[in-house]
DNA sequence: TAATTTTTGCGTCTCAGTATCAAAAGTTTT
DNA sequence: AAAACTTTTGATACTGAGACGCAAAAATTA
């Protein structure tokens, strides 16, 4: 559960950027420090915020274009909640089995793991005969609930 | 899995809009209808060139005043497959679980039934101590896999 | 028919995200 | 280390789905 070492995403960053024939930048360099220091999932624009107190000379343009590299590298992943906006989730690259429950009614969002869930998921896959590419479990709650799943610290199994 | 019948789902629409105190006018009568006319999954836009074959007199706002009212009546089922436009589902009245996989390289969207999924996700609730609000299995596939699935008859179990 | 309420359509607005483009910064070559 | 070249940046304009405001139109009620 340990979120990924911050240099060892920096490292990964920038061998694919590298690879990819493309510059580490301050600006880059900015965004990522400010993505692998945090737990939360973050929007573009959030992200924006905080990288701006580390950096004033981020601009929301390349905030908008480093998203997608640090997708491309696999180091973030893009999701969406049926909002209209992406979420980033910047634990990805530890535990790639990440479930979400969705409060109607506030704006929380709870990722969560689950070796039942997981054993599960497994089997559909197989009964449909799949070599996924993605799954995601959405699950849309009330607040209530997601405070009794709190209570138990994020995690069903 | 047969859809739900054109005037029963009018007449349900109907007691709907009285309960609400609303009118029914021609232009929602003539989205009804469109609606309730095809299986497929259609986005906004898609209803309003489709409803305007039928009736002329039918504007962009209309159509998305009368979507909201449609999926809180009910009838149909709003859904987003992180595209940057919702999809509307008519078929959701007779059979609410419905599982989506979504091509990754095309546009296609194929619903399927399992019995083997409903079961796990019932057990998969369980595990949770949830009473779902809602949930969503949502399976990101690529188009090979979708033909092999569509030669099943979109239909795995 | 007049008074009241709801609905419609047009146009405007919002908001996330993308595209453009000239200026700036980083490489490479000589 | 200057010139030539490439990539990146930031400001700004643009897009597209959907929401909103408002005056005109339609339906309902008196």
């Amino acid at each position: 559960m340990a979120r990924i070492n911050r240099a060892a995403a920096k490292e990964k960053f920038l061998r694919f950027l590298e690879q990819k024939n493309l510059r580490m930048t301050s600006q880059r360099m900015a965004i990522i420090d400010t993505v692998f220091s945090t737990d939360q999932h973050f929007t573009a624009e959030q992200m924006l915020d905080w990288a701006r107190e580390r950096d004033q000379a981020v601009s929301r343009a390349t905030v908008y274009r480093t998203l997608p590299l640090l997708t491309e590298s696999g180091l973030v992943h893009e999701m969406d909640f049926g909002k209209d906006y992406k979420y980033y989730d910047p634990n990805y690259a530890d535990s790639p089995n990440h479930n979400h429950i969705i409060c109607q009614d506030c704006e929380r969002i709870v990722e969560f793991e689950s070796d039942k869930i997981e054993k599960l998921q497994g089997e559909i896959s197989q009964s449909l005969g799949f070599s996924l590419k993605a799954q995601q479990l959405r699950i849309t709650a009330s607040c209530d609930e997601l405070k009794r799943l709190g209570a138990c610290k994020n995690k069903a199994s």
